[in-house]
DNA sequence: ACCCAGGAGCTGC
DNA sequence: GCAGCTCATGGG
């Protein structure tokens, strides 16, 4: 169905945006997302218009949430005052099209642990291979097969050597924790989607392989807490040269996670390796 | 052969 | 509490 989309919305920069790690762009320009056990491919078609291959029911439940349609990020930029953050302000002007992706808790949970000291091309890799190993297997609109991201409990089966074939390197561990620790109930994700940032954080770090960082990225994009700012080394690096006298989160409650996300894909393309 | 990556746990002080 | 070390492995 075709759908028209006036606000900030660049399906190249979002695939890009190390947030999600099962984008793939098509030889025709299209984009084949996967999330959780679904599947959609999105087609580009110009004046803010864009096809998504499926009907308008599974638009509605799946796709809108999950691209956070309801929410205007041009409203969000408009926050930022040229004078007062020139940096901010060129970061997010160049890097609009990004969005927040309201993305499964437990799929984020999984996939920034595995990210932890690895680059985003690794991370993509290692993501493809759990959910090849342990997904169900599904077919697409286009007649392909895809899998799904495995369930806690198809993690917790695995054994090591199936999770080091996934290249997860010493994560499997961590990884095989967090599903344990899902599975148990002794962490509810759901749950969590309600709870404060203090004790969202205190219950992810108690995963063993969680630590700050990643708990931020969980509670970012898989929970849809958009003021957590996740410090990775890019960050780090931005803000020792850009804010030496700290970022102003004050001034940007409570959006600082989306401001956080312009920050990390311009200082990545401004400085590459 | 390097050096780095959307880091975290462990050890020793 | 905090600096320093270690952990696998692909990408550049």
């Amino acid at each position: 169905m075709v759908i028209e989309i006036a606000d900030d919305f660049d399906l190249g920069r979002i695939a890009q945006s190390g947030q999600c790690f099962r984008f793939r762009g098509m030889n025709d320009g299209s984009y084949r997302v996967i999330q959780g056990q679904s599947c959609v491919y999105i087609a580009p078609l110009g004046n803010n218009r864009y096809c998504f291959e499926c009907d308008e029911a599974e638009f509605r439940e799946t796709w809108h949430d999950y691209f956070d349609l309801d929410e205007s990020y041009e409203g969000i930029r408009s926050r930022i005052d040229p004078a007062e953050d020139p940096f901010l302000w060129e970061a997010a002007e160049q890097q609009k099209g990004i969005r927040i992706l309201r993305q499964d808790a437990w799929e984020m949970l999984v996939s920034f642990i595995i990210s932890q000291n690895r680059n985003i091309p690794a991370i993509q890799n290692s993501v493809e291979l759990l959910s090849q190993a342990a997904g169900v297997q599904r077919v697409d609109a286009r007649g392909c097969a895809y899998r799904g991201f495995p369930t806690p409990g198809a993690v917790a089966s695995m054994g090591e050597r199936e999770l080091m074939a996934c290249k997860l390197g010493y994560r499997w561990k961590y990884v095989r924790a967090a599903a344990t620790t899902v599975l148990e109930g002794s962490v509810d994700l759901l749950a969590l989607r309600e709870a404060g940032e203090a004790e969202t954080m205190r219950q992810l770090t108690s995963i063993h392989g969680v630590g700050v960082k990643v708990a931020n990225c969980v509670s970012l994009f898989g929970l849809h807490h958009i003021d957590a700012f996740p410090v990775d080394i890019w960050i780090k690096r931005a803000l020792e040269a850009e804010y030496p006298d700290g970022f102003p989160f004050d001034r940007y409650r409570p959006y600082n996670g989306v401001f956080q996300q312009y920050l990390f894909a311009y200082y990545r393309e401004a400085h590459p390796r």
